[in-house]
RNA sequence: GGCCCGUUCGUCUAGGGGUUAGGACAUCAGAUUUUCAUUCUGGUAACAGGGGUUCGAUUCCCCUACGGGCUACCA
């Protein structure tokens, strides 16, 4: 089995594009062939530069890597389309040659009219086909010493293919099944282009054959162009070896009508891209799923069932057990709503199957990125603390931002609810008790000292926490509040409990 | 408009001629956590509509509606 992944580098890879590759390495990784990327440079207009690296690093990053292409070499090469150019004329001749293809010298502005006028006479969609070639100018309609004089001048043509009249192509797709087309439907469509590269159908067709591929699994915008590529392998007689077909359903908004797109990404303040995109024009940043903090392996997760599924209750799945679970023949037909929701679930999956050793590094880094320093014991201790609350490794920075710096102000909400009545009494006795305690100091020592104090006013515990956990950390709510004490150390607590006593309300 | 593809809870999906139509996310409620989060328990929630075929259709066929794709010297 030899399958490729082969986008066009005219900006940063979709989503989509991701899945595709996606299918397409589990595809071969489980089949034990081999995987190429190439790049379908053919139309220079369209070129964005740092797109083909974007691929490469957006797809590494998932753990999706390739046997052979541009970046990898291999024994059939050259793998971007732009440097494969020479070859592609000959088969197009070749096409000529033997009727199935033909020389085209209408101009842009000739195509035009015609368009129009098929317009005007009530023809939806105008097409350059059998019955409109003959009014055109092409090496079918003009006298052949004409075709031949304006090869010779150098003339600018192009190269179509000569769609067969009443036919019935059969294409057996792996996913969908038989579609079948009646070529009435087709045009002659450009397969040579006059700036002397090919357009993405023979070049799609050609490299496909002379790379040996197998499988072709793209996604089902491919679908209506698939009959003429099956017609393009009979025309150079390579039937016997055409690719089976698998067209994948495309990823649709999360809301809404549509295919999906970036402008989804931006209106939900999501990121959409799997790694960060510089647009090299504008040098706009658009932020990866990397760079926000999620987990490649959450990601390929959350993709992999988007249009596939196991066909039993299993969600969690690493890259080789998709390899082994994934098959053809469990992919959708429909459409799949990227829904983002799913995909931060996934990633607090993964976040917590993770040990607490693997997140110290990254935490320290967001630790630094704030300003902020721990000790290894520290951060170790903390990171457990906080990971239940956290849904991204990112979020490590909002969970502890309190133990790193001291709370400037306090919710008056909760002041008015839980520093009333004997808080203040309590308040400044603990910080009396904690002070002079003489034990080590600890979570234990933080509750066991509260609790007494809570006893000797006769109040309970829980309705004196919350204000103990604002007056310490200027929040309502967070991680557990002694086993956070204890680690913030005896001093920064009662410093902290002294300004928080400042801050009472005057009564 | 034409051609092609599709349509099961809000979302991702399982299922398949006779099922209490299953799971997950989200959501709601309760429990636990004397906070929030976590965790646990439970709930709401779907076969697009109409015709056939059949003893019986959500499942098969047709039509309609709706959604999507394509309709370039773009891929």
């Amino acid at each position: 089995m030899r399958v490729r992944f082969a986008p066009s580098p005219t900006g940063p890879l979709h989503p989509g594009g991701v899945r595709t590759a996606l299918f397409n390495y589990l595809l071969v990784r489980k089949a034990g062939g081999q995987m190429v990327l190439r790049i379908e440079d053919t139309d220079q207009t369209r070129f964005v530069p740092g797109a083909e690296e974007f691929i490469i690093e957006s797809l590494s990053w998932c753990g999706i890597e390739f046997d052979e292409g541009v970046h990898k070499g291999g024994a059939f090469g050259p793998y971007r389309q732009s440097e494969r150019k020479a070859m592609y004329r000959q088969y197009a001749l070749q096409l000529v040659e033997s009727g199935h293809a033909y020389y085209a010298f209408d101009t842009e502005e000739e195509l035009d009219t015609m368009r129009e006028q098929f317009k005007a006479s009530g023809v939806a969609s105008p097409q350059y086909n059998a019955i409109s070639r003959v009014r055109m100018k092409n090496s079918l309609s003009l006298p052949s010493d004409e075709v031949a004089r304006r090869l010779e001048a150098g003339e600018a043509y192009v190269i179509r293919f000569k769609m067969p009249r009443g036919r019935e192509v059969r294409v057996q797709d792996r996913i969908r099944g038989l579609v079948v087309v009646q070529t009435a439907q087709l045009d002659d469509k450009v397969l040579f282009k006059s700036d002397g590269m090919p357009t993405y159908h023979l070049a799609n067709v050609v490299d496909d054959r002379l790379m040996e591929i197998t499988h072709v699994i793209r996604g089902e915008e491919w679908l209506p162009s698939t009959p003429l590529h099956v017609l393009l392998y009979e025309a150079f007689g390579w039937q016997d070896t055409m690719p089976e077909f698998s067209h994948l359903p495309l990823l649709l908004k999360p809301d809404g009508d549509g295919k999906l797109s970036k402008r989804d990404g931006d209106r939900l303040g999501l990121p959409f891209y799997a790694t960060e995109w510089t647009n090299p024009e504008t040098g706009d940043k658009t932020p990866g799923y990397r760079e926000a903090g999620y987990f490649p392996e959450a990601y390929v997760n959350f993709l992999a069932l988007l249009g596939w599924n196991p066909g039993d209750n299993r969600e969690m799945f690493t890259m080789d057990e998709l390899i082994q679970a994934f098959s053809l023949d469990r992919v959708n037909k429909h459409g799949a709503r990227y829904d983002f929701t799913k995909l931060q679930w996934f990633n607090q999956q993964y976040l917590r199957h993770r040990s607490v050793d693997s997140l110290v590094e990254p935490c320290r880094k967001i630790l630094m990125d704030k300003g902020w320093e721990a000790e290894d014991a520290v951060l170790k201790a903390l990171i457990p603390l906080v990971m239940d609350r956290m849904v991204l490794v990112s979020d490590f920075a909002k969970e502890v931002e309190s133990f790193f710096e001291d709370p400037t102000t306090y919710d008056e909400s909760v002041v008015a609810k839980k520093w009333g009545g004997a808080f203040p009494t309590v308040l400044h006795e603990l910080i009396g008790c904690y002070e002079s305690s003489e034990e080590v100091w600890g979570a234990a020592v933080a509750e066991a000292l509260f609790k007494e104090v809570a006893a000797r006013h006769h109040v309970t515990p829980g309705s004196l926490l919350q204000g103990l956990r604002l007056a310490v950390t200027g929040q309502a709510s967070g991680p557990a509040l002694f086993e956070w004490m204890g680690l913030r150390g005896r001093s920064a607590c009662v410093a902290r409990l002294r300004r928080a006593a400042a801050a009472l309300p005057a009564n």
